[in-house]
DNA sequence: CCGTAAGCACACAGAGCGGTGTACATAACA
DNA sequence: TGTTATGTACACCGCTCTGTGTGCTTACGG
């Protein structure tokens, strides 16, 4: 609220029409659904006027792939970069999501749109392929035996605890979790939890996925 | 094919129009999803009137309830009941599932539909309860230490396998496979894999439930 | 033989959808 | 001052969706 919020017809009003766009897409899309959500809810949502919005996205189908783009996955970013936690600790940290998450929404997103083909569900399976290159590297790092299946273990646990959230409506995470902490022990062969700051780098993998196979 | 298919007006032309709608949506529901399949279309593959549809159910809503109900899962009739195996065999047999198999169904319905108090989503959560109480009888049959706890577990396998699967358009249930074989081992003490035959009964969760909490 | 039940064909209503066209308003920059 | 970029307001198009209304056809049963 520096110089925004100019008036009532001004030019900009609150740094940008996009993010705003985006912004109101993070919150309908994930609590109604991409299907559920029509453009008109959404650009008023975002004060944005339906022209507008069309003159940012050429369509739909690009809002929903920026949205997922746009998704900062609080896991993710969050836990793979804590030196102030083991190797370990670190896979384990991936399953202490905070409950107010209603569902993974790269798995909503290919459920609804239905389409391989589609680019934001290109971008979930990006995602999720990035998700376990990650998991996998920590595994590495933490001296697991295959840390490559070790890594996509514990991304399906991820998954698995999403998925049930959905569909039970109660948390599957603690589940998953106990689950992670017998495969991360039956891997390690029980010996060099590496030092928390040794951080030699990770076989390097990127962060955020970019391009769509 | 006995005293059916009368011909192209007959009064009934393959046995009740109810077995042919709820017919195609097995087959539509899965093949394009529930909110992409119209109700047109569903009528046109089920060779039925909309207007005799609208006759049998009071709306698609209802329609997708009982699609739901009367899918007969492969995987949990299928498995339980073989004799043939030992009850540590039928917990890994869960998990051998035919290729051809899209989504779990009651996921994608809880997905698409996106409203927990739907019927059907209502019935996919009691579904998914019991297919984890089944787990948890078998498991307590094979001796496995805390039952109820690994029933929970390999259903959050299965469906993270399901959801995985979904998303990244590759087969994931080998991997839960190999989860859950771990986790088996880990639970049952080293010891008394029970006879296949000796079939003491379950402890009595229904096959298939039936009211919606 | 006639009534009733079941079904069909077809048009239509009402709503929501994604997306566009048009005319106008404002702010920055030349 | 005028131009251009950006945005608004609002009507509108074509389409699809769920759901009905109406009238006709067929088969069975008393």
């Amino acid at each position: 609220m520096t110089e925004l919020e100019k008036g009532p017809q001004g030019r900009r009003r609150g740094r940008g029409a996009r993010e705003r766009i985006l912004s109101a897409s993070q919150q309908l899309f994930r609590e109604q659904g991409i299907n559920r959500t029509g453009m008109d809810q959404l650009c008023a949502a975002a004060q944005v006027s339906k022209r507008t919005a069309y003159q940012h996205f050429t369509g739909k189908d690009e809002l929903v792939a920026e949205y997922l783009r746009r998704f900062d996955p609080s896991v993710l970013s969050g836990v793979f970069d804590r030196t102030d936690l083991t190797p370990r600790e670190r896979l384990l940290a991936a399953f202490d999501i905070p409950p107010a998450t209603p569902l993974c929404p790269y798995i909503g997103a290919a459920v609804e749109l239905h389409d391989p083909q589609h680019p934001a569900s290109q971008y979930a399976r990006d995602y999720k392929k990035a998700v376990a290159a990650r998991l996998a590297d920590t595994a590495r790092e933490a001296g697991a035996a295959e840390p490559e299946q070790l890594g996509e273990q514990l991304a399906l646990l991820i998954d698995g605890a999403a998925a049930r959230t959905r569909v039970l409506n109660a948390d599957a995470f603690p589940t998953a979790a106990a689950i992670a902490a017998v495969l991360i022990d039956n891997a390690i062969p029980a010996s060099s939890p590496r030092q928390p700051s040794d951080d030699r780098g990770t076989t390097g993998s990127a962060p955020v996925p970019v391009g769509g196979e």
